[in-house]
DNA sequence: AATTATCTATTACAAAGATAATAGGAGCGT
DNA sequence: ACGCTCCTATTATCTTTGTAATAGATAATT
């Protein structure tokens, strides 16, 4: 069950992870286009439902909190851009993402860095 | 306009992409879930509509061809993972995508080598 | 020319997604 | 206790997406 989240709902995830947690206020705040402030709880009432988030009650008000980790959607959203639109080949997809142009020297010798440990890890 | 689209529409640019050009049935028999004739040629007709296909005359048929570039659609949906779900962090996308046990060495190689060509690159 | 098979065009409809108005409940200040 | 304000709950509307039935057109075939 690849985790699945509509547009807006993948908005008021991105503040939750953020945040680590928020009140609906905060999502609202937090979200880009000026949406009413039922329309926010609705959208996390709907990933209540889906079980992606959870709450608990303070004051009057709700805080919710993420149960869904950003890495499993991030994840299944990835394999999905790297099916469809890169068919399953990793290099091309990180030559789209390094086609960047702000892509700076250090990030790039991060990089290689990660994959040299990774290369490490394999070996043995 | 960042190139946004459905799941559908996904799986039929998918096809396009991958044969450069296809007629309905072509699609039709390139998409796992088996659709309805007429759904196939909907959603291309709604393709076409958005810009994102054009088609020719094959006989009674039409041939499609995709408009929209796979690296366009890809490099719009990169972007919204990385901002949404990554936080704009390059590497832990770039760390996600090496978490699939079957990355090979040779890819990681591959991946070593084009960074370094990257930073050839900018270095002058 | 008539028949058949295969296409496209039109239209429909249900489900999901997005947004919000309105109503009701709880804390807080006075 | 009373009213004001800020929350949540319910319900609704509109749009988009997804899928397809049906109708009409065209080429192939007999």
């Amino acid at each position: 069950m690849p985790v699945q989240l509509t547009r807006r709902e993948l908005d008021v995830m991105a503040v939750l992870w953020e945040h680590g947690s928020a009140t609906v206020a905060d999502v609202k705040a937090g979200i880009k286009d000026d949406l009413a402030y039922v329309t926010v709880l609705t959208v996390l009432r709907t990933l209540e439902a889906k079980g992606h988030v959870r709450h608990v009650h303070e004051g009057k008000a709700f805080r919710y909190f993420p149960r869904t980790k950003s890495e499993s959607a991030g994840s299944g959203a990835l394999a999905r851009v790297l099916d469809k639109m890169y068919r399953g080949s990793r290099e091309m997809l990180v030559a789209g993402l390094l086609d960047d142009e702000d892509v700076t020297e250090a990030e790039l010798l991060r990089l290689q860095e990660m994959i040299e440990q990774r290369l490490k890890d394999a070996k043995k």
